[in-house]
DNA sequence: CAATAATTTGGACAACCGTCAAGACGGCTG
DNA sequence: CAGCCGTCTTGACGGTTGTCCAAATTATTG
């Protein structure tokens, strides 16, 4: 068979491919992080190849040799960045054991990323807007959303069951809440409330209980 | 006193200015309502002055002339349309005699601005992430945040109201929920999902009696 | 080491942007 | 009718955009 005679060069044929499909795919991920910042900084409507570039230790001709598009480059960075964020809360869900761990737990990390990641947050506002426009953001973002509902839920579940309850509410419900406040709060923080902050954390204190 | 010397005088003077800044705003308004089409089709990042011109019947010049700016222009659209917005609802509150009647008199106005309204819906999302970005952006767009709570709390304290109950929650939590899920149910909706509208109706009307 | 492929550079391109200004138009007033 | 004023048109401006490409550089292979 073809498939033995080749067997051995085929190998490190497809072999050599992936370590340089894994390498270009980390120079994406590279680029995509410096586009962030750039990207974070400005919002999508206002943010140019040229100036992303400028703001990196990148030239210009390097993005649109690894994206094959401004919108590819915008969907890998946000990709990027949302992997990271459905996992803030993993660690406080699996170790917190009681109700009252839990809250505080969830709370002082709510706190924190909406205060120091504030410009990536909107940039996801920002981009999940744009979705309703652009039809290529529409799978990415859609998916994105579906994984931070699972997020919240996993949350909600854990603080169920540390009362021996149930959620009270669906999973849809329960993160159209907790994003629609958590929205809120963010554009009240850019606009320098010092009361967003502890508005939203007062908001979530009392509203847990009721959910589940 | 001057004040009486050219009282008459005065008084035309005023009246005449009056009128021509009516018309002034009226027209205003005229190139705004033109202006929407264009933003609701292409949103805020991809929407230039001359492509808003192109597509209504004047040009690029006269909306130079009715405002300062791009963004004069475009808080001036926005204005206006959720000036409209905010009173959609309000004869459904009034006229309801009983809670089941409020329920659908709501769900339906719910579905039909969805469906035929998606285009200024997205729009609204969009400029309100732009505010995230944009300064000049943050007073109105909380401003109709504001509003549209207040109209989210006259419908959800009329339903108390029918049960001689009182909203469980808070008018920010209440708009957050609310407005979470429609923002999901557009995306859905834009995205060609069939099951976004009844969906969301089937969510409302299970959450209404949870939270009154 | 030579040669071949992958990567990177920086400039050129046409298209488009927001803004502006000079002038045309038309109605109103004196 | 002459002159003024608010309104509108049109074209031009400097700057920026996404895209493309030929050449230079670096890495990889035979």
């Amino acid at each position: 068979m073809a498939r033995q005679a080749t067997g051995a060069a085929q190998r490190v044929a497809v072999a050599a491919e992936t370590l340089r499909d894994e390498k270009f795919n980390a120079r994406r991920i590279e680029l995509a992080e410096a586009a962030l910042e750039t990207l974070g900084e400005l919002g999508f409507a206002r943010t140019s190849l040229r100036e992303i570039a400028q703001n990196s230790a990148f030239t210009h001709g390097v993005f649109h040799y690894y994206f094959s598009d401004k919108l590819d480059l915008i969907c890998c960075c946000v990709r990027h960045y949302k992997a990271k964020c459905v996992t803030r809360y993993d660690e406080v869900v699996t170790t917190a054991r009681s109700r009252d761990e839990l809250t505080e737990g969830f709370l002082a990390k709510l706190a924190a990323t909406l205060e120091n990641e504030a410009r990536m947050h909107r940039l996801w506002y920002d981009l999940r807007s744009q979705a309703m426009f652009e039809p290529a953001f529409r799978k990415d973002v859609l998916e994105i959303d579906k994984s931070l509902e699972a997020m919240i839920w996993r949350i909600a579940t854990r603080y169920a069951e540390l009362g021996n309850k149930r959620p009270a509410s669906s999973p849809a419900a329960l993160y159209a809440l907790f994003d629609g406040l958590f929205q809120s709060a963010l554009l009240r923080h850019l606009a320098d409330d010092r009361k967003a902050v502890p508005d939203l954390l007062d908001e979530v204190r009392r509203l847990l209980p009721t959910i589940c």
